[in-house]
DNA sequence: CTTGACCCTGTACCTTAGTACGGGGTGTAA
DNA sequence: TTACACCCCGTACTAAGGTACAGGGTCAAG
């Protein structure tokens, strides 16, 4: 039962204290059991919870879409093959994205191919960039 | 020579012709050549031009990092050592994004293997789901 | 040569996702 | 018991990414 402060969990998970009380008013979390004070009471569960909302957030998804995906995620209102449906839809969204991000992906690394393989700082690259793509030099 | 209006060109990257004049003055895109009305005329180029950028703001990247990306395609401003250390840290951008759609991917998947295997409409899905372990998150 | 669909600029407005702030209460260490 | 860092609520402000006019010019079909 080791609780912790709205500020404490805001400094945990790296996001501003205010942007937390947001979450709630927006549904995104849950309203936390409160002291005699009214402070809020958090579990560290909710670090990584708010952890995912962002990273969500960093791949595309507005908050709304993760609204919808948390309760996916939380097996509520839905019945089983609404979900199902839901959930098919949305990993054809993920899907897409990850294709998506593939192309640009190969881009850029087209982009940095063009020039001579010389000082590689990224090791992964020099690696990747040695006929992974279809990776023609033409000078 | 086949140029074509605003309004053509929003129609048909699927955008408001209000959204391309703004990418204009926000610079992701140039200022297209004029008629003698002062038209603006673009080329059937363009249209692909305005769906990668929807597309880069749907795998979550702002104008800004928009703009920069498409910097480094045109090979503007940098040096070579520059465009080539620029260009690795948006790859390592990407790759994270992808490993958190991945994740995010999974835990849907789970989510959807947890109910049983009947009517699953999308085949993929039914292939891809043999196979996932828990991962729990708080109530 | 007019009419309707289209284009121009400029400015105002809207939504999403926060941030900041005022005015007040709380908890604890000195 | 007071000082100070923390919490509460409510409201207002901000920035990004558009959208919507207003007031005017343009082109092509009838």
């Amino acid at each position: 039962m080791t609780h912790i402060t709205i500020g404490e969990l805001a400094k945990r998970a790296g996001v501003h204290l205010e942007t937390i009380r947001y979450y709630e008013r927006r549904g995104l979390i849950a309203e936390p059991p409160r002291n005699k004070a009214g402070y809020r009471l958090y579990s560290i569960l909710d670090i990584e919870h708010i952890r995912w909302i962002r990273q969500a957030q960093g791949i595309g998804f507005s908050l709304e879409e993760i609204r919808y995906l948390m309760s996916l995620r939380m097996g509520e209102v839905w019945t089983e093959a609404e979900l199902r449906q839901h959930a098919e839809e949305k990993i054809m969204d993920i899907e897409n994205k990850i294709k998506q991000l593939e192309e640009m992906k190969a881009l850029l690394i087209r982009t940095v191919g063009q020039s001579n393989e010389s000082h590689m700082s990224c090791p992964v690259l020099l690696t990747i960039t040695k006929g992974g793509e279809a990776h023609e030099q033409e000078n």
